[in-house]
DNA sequence: CGCTCGTCCATTTTT
DNA sequence: TGGACGAGCG
């Protein structure tokens, strides 16, 4: 390592030499002088260090997006690196775009020319430029995981692999781990115990998939990644070009990063010029033998990698946590830097955020800490449905709202994405503006993949997927049977699904259908004009919105939406509109766009309108999309067992933990405010099910928390009557109407509140939750029976529906009519 | 070949 | 609850 600590030297002693001639800056002041202002002492060194290698160990809130993006513009500011040296990884597309942003702000127009990007942004414009390296041209397609999902799922059948237990989905994550881990069909086969048929099988829809892949001339999302790191390993003087290129690597969110992603890091901070030709294909082992690169100049790229492996909330998707436990290891006299004080929540959430994580153990120990007070309590809040844990949520949002606090200081999570339905239906009723952030479905719209589909069928003509999908949209009456007729031509003549379209005569199908094959060939051509002009001359930068604009029109996608009658179909026409603009508003930000670009953008941006901002309107979004936010007053809901943590993390090792760990990522994104809330009852598939408070909440000290309304509250007698019925009359807005019990008539009715108790006293409840959920047990009732309710007096059960917990009484009460009733926990007995 | 209706299915997180 | 898919009919 004698080669890296002199680079380290080398780079060390720069600033200090730049620093005499800093120009306009004082004399003397080192020219990134400023960029230091206000850091503390150990974000100053995160800021200043110089050496190969650099982990930077933030705690949440630690100012880590600061000292990255001020770490970046020193960089350019002592002229240590040009911006074209720069290659600074994100986790998300909109933290590189914000990552950008701030360091333009820094140092200005300098900051052009670095690569800010995510893993896979980065990949693509590697790809692009060495496809024809190893049989890919740049034109190729990115599958996403609905892409891939279709392709497996067709060679799934072919295989017949359902019979082994193979199903699509249980093949596209297998393929996809092992993508990650960086092994192949090959690889995979040599390890796995190929006795077993279903394993032979599963090597075969492998093989498969990945020929299938090739031939489309397509990666789909590991692949980007992987692939890229194949290159580097079979085309040394390919890696090269970029280990030349990139002198300063950072990595955000490195905790999150899986084998592939590590790998390519490797590769690409290795010296430069000392590669031993690796062995093709030899996937999942690395060896990284200390490369005797004598030469300095040779050194390897420093690189900077910045996380919190109490954040690490991937590793359902391959995320490695050793990739940053054992940074030291891999980058032998790395130097750590931890930032444990937070700048932006108040004591007591962060007591809370510390004492959730504490549960985990195996953790090296690290505590927040802050110096602007203990702050709010955290209030707690228990509804009956989650309709009524919605309602509470609006309500606050509004006292919120009054106290000056703006809509897009305040966020609501969730731990899944089902979960934003009641949240939306309730927000919608109280019209309190949203934003469902992340998870936006707009390119999931099957109209808009048809669009895409057909944007690549030009751009990508070996993509037959792309083909395939748009061949009968609109409908030309070109079906199996005549797909098949294509692709047994093309095969027998040994072109392309595409070229086989140009010769419809040929085919020997009927004259219509080949009319109809004849006419879309001839729009394919067309489009390819505009899109793609012959002689390496540029296309305008309207080709995209225009090609676009004249497969849809020309192809009948247009007509045959507006023929038809269907009540969405007009809402498609606007999506497709909207997809339009989109094209127009991309040739405007980038006017030598191209269509290729075009798709990259729209293939790896999951959520375009994010960029959008969301002013004016409170964030909804998942936990794992609240990742590196930040607002003032955050929600949690649905803090419930079976949730968080999901029930499907607690089979799996880890899982519980890595729940924590999501749950601790929740807290840790307010400033100022924390509200937790759960629900009793929670309705899931349309069936109604008791939910019982997350362990979670007994893990966060007594005194941090003030509950509005506990979990013993709501079932033990009085109850509440629902919020979501009674609430807009309290606040005395005039929104009473909708109110009535009759919105929630298919609903569980809420228990009427007869006694108010005072709310938030937290020593009746104590956390001890679980012990306060009122439980009849296993109450037996059947039609006819009579029963008493606390509050509605007597009735007589009509009927029993339901199982187990689930089990639901239809009664009619004498005076209060008929309800329906979880016959586990409602305030009831048998007469 | 296309459409409708019915069933059945599955429901974690995402670049 | 609703979305996806298959069988069966027009």
């Amino acid at each position: 390592m004698t080669d890296a600590s002199a680079a380290a030297q080398r780079a060390a002693s720069i600033p200090l030499i730049v620093g005499a001639d800093a120009g306009p800056r004082s004399a003397g002041a080192r020219p990134d002088e400023d960029l230091l202002e206000g850091l503390n002492p150990p974000q100053r060194e995160a800021v200043t260090y110089r050496g190969p290698a650099l982990l930077i160990v933030a705690g949440a809130g630690s100012g880590k997006t600061s000292v990255l993006t001020r770490r970046v513009a020193s960089l350019l500011r002592t002229r240590e690196a040009w911006p074209s040296q720069i290659l600074a990884i994100t986790f998300t597309n909109k933290a590189a775009g914000e990552m950008r942003e701030r360091v333009e702000a820094l140092v200005g127009e300098s900051a052009r020319g670095m690569w800010i990007s995510t893993f896979h942004s980065a990949c693509v414009r590697i790809l692009r430029r060495e496809a024809e390296q190893f049989g890919f041209t740049k034109s190729f397609t990115i599958y996403d995981s609905g892409d891939s999902r279709a392709l497996i799922k067709r060679l799934v059948k072919e295989h017949e692999a359902d019979a082994f237990g193979l199903t699509p989905a249980a093949t596209q994550s297998k393929i996809s781990k092992l993508k990650n881990e960086l092994a192949d069909a090959e690889s995979y086969a040599r390890s796995a115990n190929m006795s077993d048929p279903a394993e032979r099988v599963f090597v075969e829809l492998f093989g498969a998939y990945q020929r299938e892949l090739q031939r489309a001339n397509a990666f789909d999302f590991d692949d980007l990644i992987g692939q890229t790191v194949f290159l580097f390993r079979a085309f040394p003087h390919v890696a090269d070009v970029y280990r030349r290129r990139f002198r300063h690597i950072l990595v955000d969110e490195y905790q999150d990063t899986n084998h592939a992603q590590y790998a390519l890091i490797h590769e690409l901070t290795r010296p430069i010029g000392s590669d031993a030709p690796p062995l093709a294909g030899a996937g999942g082992m690395m060896i990284f033998e200390p490369d005797p690169a004598d030469d300095p100049d040779k050194a390897g790229a420093s690189l900077t990698v910045v996380g919190d492996s109490d954040q690490s909330i991937y590793a359902f998707r391959g995320a490695d946590i050793r990739n940053i436990s054992e940074f030291e290891r891999d980058y032998p006299g790395a130097r750590v830097v931890l930032l444990e004080q937070n700048y932006r929540s108040t004591q007591n959430i962060l007591t809370a955020a510390n004492a959730v994580i504490s549960n985990n153990f195996d953790r090296k120990d690290k505590k927040l800490w802050t110096d602007v007070g203990a702050g709010e309590q955290i209030i707690g809040f228990t509804g009956y449905s989650q309709h009524d844990e919605a309602q509470f949520v609006a309500d606050e949002v509004e006292v919120l709202r009054r106290t000056g606090l703006d809509y897009s200081q305040m966020a609501v999570f969730y731990r899944t994405n089902s979960q934003s339905r009641a949240l939306e239906e309730i927000f919608i009723r109280s019209a309190v503006p949203y934003k469902i952030m992340g998870g936006t479905k707009f390119y999931d719209r099957a109209e808009i993949k048809d669009a895409l589909a057909y944007l690549v069928a030009v751009s990508n003509p070996a993509d037959e997927m792309a083909l395939r999908r748009i061949i009968n949209r609109p409908r030309r009456g070109i079906g199996d049977v005549t797909i098949e007729t294509i692709s047994r031509y093309a095969q027998d003549e040994g072109i392309t699904f595409r070229d086989a379209l140009a010769n419809s005569s040929a085919l020997g199908v009927g004259p219509k259908i080949q009319a109809a094959i004849a006419h879309l060939d001839a729009v394919l051509a067309e489009a390819s004009e505009i899109m793609l002009p012959a002689s390496g001359e540029l296309a305008p930068p309207t080709a995209v919105a225009a090609g676009l604009q004249l497969l849809l029109t020309k192809g009948g996608y247009y007509d045959a939406l507006r023929a038809s009658k269907g009540a969405q179909d007009e809402a498609r026409i606007e999506n497709l509109d909207e997809l339009v603009a989109v094209a127009r508003e991309f040739a405007r930000n980038n006017p030598e766009g191209t269509v290729l670009d075009f798709l990259t953008e729209v293939a790896l941006v999951s959520d375009a309108d994010d960029l959008e901002d969301a002013s004016g309107s409170v964030s909804l979004m998942t936990l794992h999309t609240a990742k590196g936010l930040e607002y003032d007053a955050v929600f949690v809901t649905g803090v419930e067992e079976d949730l968080i943590p999901h029930r499907i993390s607690a089979g799996e090792p880890g899982g519980p933990q890595e729940e924590r760990r999501l749950f601790y990522v929740g807290i840790t994104r307010a400033r100022k405010r924390l509200y937790l809330s759960l629900a009793m009852t929670r309705a899931q598939f349309g069936e109604v099910t008791v939910a019982m408070p997350s362990r979670f909440l007994q893990e966060i000290p007594n005194e941090l928390m003030h509950w509005r309304q506990s979990p013993g509250d709501v079932n033990s007698r009085g109850g509440t009557q629902s919020r979501a019925l009674n609430a807009r009359r309290q606040s005395g807005s005039g929104f009473g109407g909708s109110g009535g019990g009759q919105r929630y008539g298919d609903d569980l009715v809420p228990l009427p509140r007869s006694a108010r108790r005072e709310p938030g006293a937290i020593d009746r409840f104590a956390n001890k939750i679980p012990a306060k959920v009122r439980d009849n047990g296993d109450m037996e009732l059947a039609p006819g029976d009579r029963i008493r309710h606390d509050d509605f007096g007597e009735g007589r059960v009509d009927a029993v529906t339901g199982e187990g917990a689930k089990r639901v009484a239809h009664v009619r009460f004498d005076s209060a009519g008929p309800k329906k009733l979880l016959i586990k926990i409602a305030p009831i007995s048998k007469l």
